[in-house]
DNA sequence: AGAATAAAACATTCATGCATGTATGTAAAA
DNA sequence: TTTTACATACATGCATGAATGTTTTATTCT
C-alpha cells in the first residue's frame, strides 16, 4: 500500500500534522522523535520526510495552520475602511479568547508554542518567524487604535505605542497562564470582563495618555 | 588541582550555575550539553555531576537562586500587619519589573524560564515546582489585596481572584513579550506606567467588582 | 487501447554521531 | 588513612538524515 493518489497524499499530511499537536504537547517539542510522531499516527519516519525537511519543517508546518486565519481575522479589524474599529476589535478580541478556551486544537499549538517549544541559538528561522507576528500584530493594533482614533472613538492623545504594547502584553499573559494552569480560573467566563477591563483602561485611565511632553514632540 | 576546601568548592558550583545561566540562555535548555556547561565553566562534566544530580537538578538550582529573594519580597507584601500593603504591593511591583530590566542575570534566568524552555511529560518535578510557585503567587497577590481592602485602600466588592489572575496575567504578558523582544520598548521607562494602569484597574474599573450575584453567593 | 516508462508516496535499512550516566583514577585536604 | 572534589575513560542507547526498496498511480509511446 503506497503511492496513494493526490487527496490521500494530503489527508497523510493532514494527520502527521494532527500527531505532531498531539505528541508535541503530551511530550514537549525536544523531547519527541519523529518515530513517536510517525508512530502516532500509524505511519513511518518516511512519511515525514517525505512531507517535511526535517522536525523544524514540520513543527512550522503545524503552527502555521492555525496561525494563519486567525492573523486573516485579527487583520480585518485594522481596516481603515472599517467604520466602527473599537467594536470590531473589542469583538474580535472576545471571540479569540473564547476560541482558545474552547477549541481542542488551539489550546495544543498555543500551549505547544508557549510551553513545549523552546528558541536555542541555531534555529533563528522560527524565533525569526515569531518575531516578524509579534511585530506585525503590535503594528495591527496600532491602526486599529488609529483609525479608532479618528472615527472619535477613542481620545486623541491615546498613547497608541504603549496601548498596544499593553492590549498585547495583558491578553497573552492571561491566556499564557490559563494554559499553564487550565484548572486555575474559568478563561471561557473571564473573556468579556477580560476584555472590557482593557477597553476601560484605553477610555479612562490618565496613564495611557501621552504625556504633555511627548504630544509636543 | 583537586580537592579544594570547602570555599572553593562552593565557588565552583556557583560557577556551574553562572555558566549554566549563560549557556542556557544562549543555546536553549535542551540543546545544551552539560560538556557546554562544563566547558563554558572551564570544568568538566564530573565536576557537574559531582554538585548536581543530573541536567534537570542543575536547572532547578539556577532556577531557586534568583527565585528565592524574590519571594521573599513579595511575601513582604502579604503581610497582614502592613498598614500600607497597596502602596508596598505597588512600589514592590515596579521594582520588580526595575530589576528584571536592568539586571543582567534575572533577564537570563526569566528568559530561559519563559523561552528556553519546555515542558515534556517525564520531567513533573520543575513543572510541579511552577504551579506551586503559579498558585502561591496568586495566593500572596489576594491576601495582600484582602488586607487593602480591610484597611479602606480598595472598594469593598472588589473581584479578588479577578484581580489577582489579572495582575498576574498582565505584568507577566508583559515582562514575557520584552524579554522576547526587548528592543520592541523600554520596559524600564515604562515600569511606573505598567503598575499605575493595573491600579487604575482595581480603584475605578467597574469589571474588577464582584456581580451583585457573586457578592450575594 | 495497451504496453512501457516515469514518478509519486511512502516503508525499510543503514551509517553516523553524540549525549548521558557510570565507573574508575587521582591528588589534596581532613 | 580516609574522604573530598573533581578529571578521565568507558559503555550504552538512541535520534537523525540519507540511501535504498517497493508498490501504485500517472504519463507517454505505439
Amino acid at each position: 500500500m503506497v503511492r496513494k493518489t493526490k487527496e490521500e497524499a494530503a489527508a497523510t499530511r493532514d494527520q502527521l500534522l494532527d500527531s505532531a499537536e498531539s505528541v508535541f504537547f503530551d511530550k514537549g517539542f525536544a523531547n519527541t522523535t519523529l518515530m513517536d510522531v510517525a508512530n502516532h499516527a500509524g505511519l513511518t519516519r518516511g512519511a515525514i520526510y517525505w512531507h517535511f525537511k526535517n522536525k523544524h519543517d514540520l513543527f512550522e508546518a503545524m503552527i502555521e495552520r492555525v496561525h494563519l486565519p486567525i492573523e486573516a481575522l485579527a487583520e480585518a479589524c485594522a481596516d481603515e475602511n472599517e467604520t466602527d474599529p473599537l467594536g470590531k476589535f473589542k469583538e474580535f478580541s472576545v471571540q479569540l479568547i473564547r476560541l482558545i478556551a474552547t477549541d481542542k486544537r488551539q489550546q495544543r499549538v498555543f500551549s505547544i508554542m508557549l510551553h513545549k517549544f523552546e528558541f536555542n541559538g541555531d534555529v533563528t528561522q522560527i524565533e525569526d518567524r515569531q518575531k516578524v507576528s509579534f511585530v506585525e500584530c503590535h503594528d495591527r493594533i496600532k491602526r486599529t487604535l488609529k483609525n479608532a482614533i479618528k472615527r472619535g472613538q477613542l481620545p486623541k492623545d491615546l498613547d497608541l505605542d504603549q496601548a498596544a504594547q499593553v492590549k498585547h502584553g495583558y491578553f497573552t499573559g492571561i491566556v499564557n497562564n490559563w494554559l499553564f494552569y487550565p484548572q486555575s480560573f474559568d478563561l471561557n467566563a473571564m473573556a468579556e470582563t477580560i476584555v472590557e477591563n482593557y477597553f476601560f483602561l484605553l477610555t479612562n485611565s490618565p496613564h495611557m495618555r501621552l504625556s504633555q511632553q511627548q504630544a509636543v514632540a
